[in-house]
DNA sequence: GGCTCGCTTGCACCAGAGTGCAAATAATGT
DNA sequence: ACATTATTTGCACTCTGGTGCAAGCGAGCC
């Protein structure tokens, strides 16, 4: 029986910090996930007026739902001309995911 | 170059499928949050009256978000006389994260 | 059987999120 | 300067989601 009172509260803190209500937040509306899916597809920037087609709703809303995965650090705008290109962060989104797992894992493996 | 057009939609299907909303819904409260750090920490099954410790509300609101964790497969839960414990599905929730990151990578790799 | 404890569910309420429309802003072309 | 295209933002609306309170249900205890 190894020391289980020892480090729960850093285990807990490790966790919570990196499960982020925000991250989650920002892929729990379907029409997001479309957009995730279709830059990530697409993998080069895309317009706007380009991503809309994907989703059925107006472009202003487009333009929100763009906005919120931008700042969760999900996607990365840049202008080009008149247009405003988007595009999927993707080696981030995978390492975030990837460390959420490591730090359940982490949590986990200390009690064995 | 590679044949981009070959494969786009498995692509995309693919990772639309492995980023279900529902699940990201279901993590999207900072009480659930806590929720799943408090279960990754004890790591043993823990009752609703220990678990409403560590969120600010009612325990009606805490059986609720217990609820939605389990639809989810985030969390079980087993009748323990007239307690019901939960526990937190560990493997498969980092399984599911790791999935998703798969997916990602799959998406950029083939463009390359 | 009645009682208490533990948890869930119905109800009403409030705050927040998604949406469309229209106006505002940005950048380019004429 | 004006018109046009691309995108964002303000506004109002609706719908969903989280919350507390109170009632209901399930399981053990007297």
């Amino acid at each position: 029986m190894t020391n289980k009172k020892a480090l729960p509260e850093r285990c807990n803190a490790a966790l919570a910090d990196a499960l982020e209500p925000e991250f989650f937040k920002a892929l729990c509306d379907p029409i997001r996930i479309s957009i995730v899916a279709t830059l990530a597809e697409t993998c080069e920037p895309t317009s706007v007026t380009d991503i809309v087609d994907c989703c059925g709703i107006d472009f202003s809303g487009v333009s929100r739902h763009l906005k919120i995965l931008k700042d969760a650090g999900i996607l990365a705008a840049e202008r080009d001309g008149r247009h405003v290109r988007y595009r999927l962060e993707t080696d981030s989104l995978a390492r975030t995911l990837r460390e959420m797992a490591d730090a359940l894992d982490r949590c986990s493996a200390q009690l064995s």
